[in-house]
DNA sequence: ATGGTGGATGGTCCA
């Protein structure tokens, strides 16, 4: 079973780059962040067309999550807990057989210390919460997603310039450790344990060329789980092209 | 401290 989690910032102007890259890599699911756009109006013939069934919860503007998968999820719930409304089309959940999938896009947080760095705090509470819960409930189970976090110095472009910044705080990193403390593997360093393999870089002064980037796009397993996994990979060629989001594809085969 | 770029939008906000 092959599963890939992928931001790709407005799936409007990410359509061309998502259809070619799935029609190449042909994942069984596919989880999306930052789609932008409104459930009505997501590119839903397109996607099926490649034989995909597909569960979304968006907005406009901002946000936004989908999954799409090769045979029909269960059980799918939209939203942490109770929440709703604009801001908050962060996280989607379904059942792909007997794996449950978590899908988040965990906010940005702007600097550290600010108020979308409290509400980053918050929502990490309240996803530790959301996984606890469902852990209790799945022996299979997936988190993956943009987490907006690195975990550690191995994860940045240089620890010495951004630790103590957004994505690289103690207190989100600590959050973050919480969740995994619920029953989930970091399936990525399962396999590598190298610096550098980054998942986001800035739009900004060449970083991608540079390598100046971060690794904050996650697949997380349970360990029953996390111990079939074949291979797991970034896949940089998507941000090579022209118009590319700034995240890359993560992917990973479970046997 | 600022600004560098990109997406949605039609002013700025968000990342």
């Amino acid at each position: 079973m092959i599963l890939a989690t992928w931001n790709v910032n407005s799936i409007n102007t990410r359509l061309t780059h998502l259809l070619d890259w799935i029609s190449f890599v042909k994942p069984n699911v596919v989880c999306l962040q930052e789609t932008k756009i409104v459930d009505e109006k997501f590119p839903f013939s397109e996607l099926e067309a490649l034989g995909y069934s597909i569960q979304v919860y968006g907005e406009k503007s901002y946000n936004g999550v989908a999954i799409l998968s090769d045979k029909p999820l269960s059980n799918v719930v939209r939203g942490l807990h109770q929440e709703v409304g604009p801001g908050s089309r962060r996280t989607i959940a379904g059942s792909y057989g007997d794996i449950r999938i978590v899908d988040v896009y965990i906010p940005n947080g702007g600097e550290v210390g600010s108020d979308k760095y409290a509400y980053k705090l918050e929502w990490l509470s309240s996803l530790q919460s959301y996984m606890a819960n469902e852990r209790a409930k799945h022996e299979n189970l997936v988190l993956c997603g943009d987490f907006n976090i690195a975990p550690d110095d191995r994860d940045v472009y240089d620890p010495k310039e951004v630790n103590g910044t957004i994505m690289c705080s103690e207190a989100e990193r600590n959050a973050l450790e919480a969740i995994r403390a619920t029953g989930l593997v970091d399936v990525f360093r399962k396999v590598h344990d190298q610096a550098g393999l980054f998942s986001w870089w800035d739009y900004r002064m060449n970083a991608f060329r540079r390598n100046i980037g971060f690794r904050i796009d996650h697949i997380w397993a349970s360990p029953l789980m996390a111990d079939k996994v074949k291979t797991i990979y970034i896949d940089r060629e998507p941000r090579k092209l022209e118009q590319p989001s700034d995240h890359a594809p993560v992917v990973a085969e479970f046997l």
